[in-house]
DNA sequence: TCAATAGTTCAACGATTGTTGAACCAAGGG
DNA sequence: CCCTTGGTTCAACAATCGTTGAACTATTGA
């Protein structure tokens, strides 16, 4: 239907992101873990599968949907894969504090990633060509 | 049915309080505009019908049975009547930062509950017997 | 004692949620 | 070119949510 080069994927504006929504949508086990994950991975390139132990296929691009909807997370189309990253920068703004006193809150829960694919991360960064400065 | 001596309503002890469900509870407008309420109103003694143009006193019940449950605010039965607060020391003491950020990025909604209840209830405070002093 | 007051419980409802499998689509790599 | 890989869309589902009016309970005050 549109004419637009490649049809990215719908993300708010730093204006419209909502409180309310913003934590109705953290108010999940699973996308708390998803959120915790990235915020300890920052600067890492992490795409959809690395969530695919929290659930199923479907589920995860069900919850990485909300979460990119809510505006808590960015998703750049990357050739056949997505890049999911933490609005961290916007949300700090709109929401001075909030994030960081969630992800402080959420500290010792599940999104504790076992630490096998996280090595395994890190191993793909350095022998991939891609460093592991901020994305983009 | 029980031999307690006046059927409290149930509360969360502040270690059981748990952040995913504090976040989806407060993912609520209604709930918000209530907690920013009591949060303004800290020290004076709220009872449920200072809530009624939020919602219908079905509906205000619930919403503070939700709050209750989720060990965002505690509810005292006196006489005919509940006080409603905020447990906002239990909060810092599980989630240090979390409420204030909340309540901050807060600021602006529809919580502001028209000058009107808020005179009258300084007013009632004044006449009535109670001090504006913290409640209990 | 009787009635008013403050609030809860219940049953019902339509709407939204989280989950799933099957089908689908869009790049890239052999 | 075909097929694999990475991910979405769809239809369906059971479960929970927010809302309502009617009935109920409990306490207080006349």
């Amino acid at each position: 239907m549109g004419i637009l080069p490649a049809m990215s994927l719908f993300h708010p504006s730093t204006e419209q992101i909502e409180l309310a929504t913003v934590l109705s949508v953290l108010g999940d086990q699973t996308r708390l873990s998803i959120v915790g994950y990235l915020a300890r991975n920052e600067g890492f390139e992490i795409n959809c599968s690395r969530f695919l132990d929290l659930g199923s296929k479907t589920n995860v691009s069900y919850h990485l949907a909300k979460l990119r909807e809510a505006g808590i997370t960015r998703t750049e189309v990357r050739g056949t894969n997505r890049l999911i990253s933490l609005r961290r920068a916007d949300l700090d703004q709109r929401f001075p504090g909030l994030l960081d006193s969630i992800l402080a809150s959420a500290t010792g829960i599940a999104f504790d990633m076992h630490e096998a694919a996280r090595a395994e991360l890190r191993q793909l960064e350095r022998e991939g060509a891609a460093s592991p400065g901020p994305v983009g």
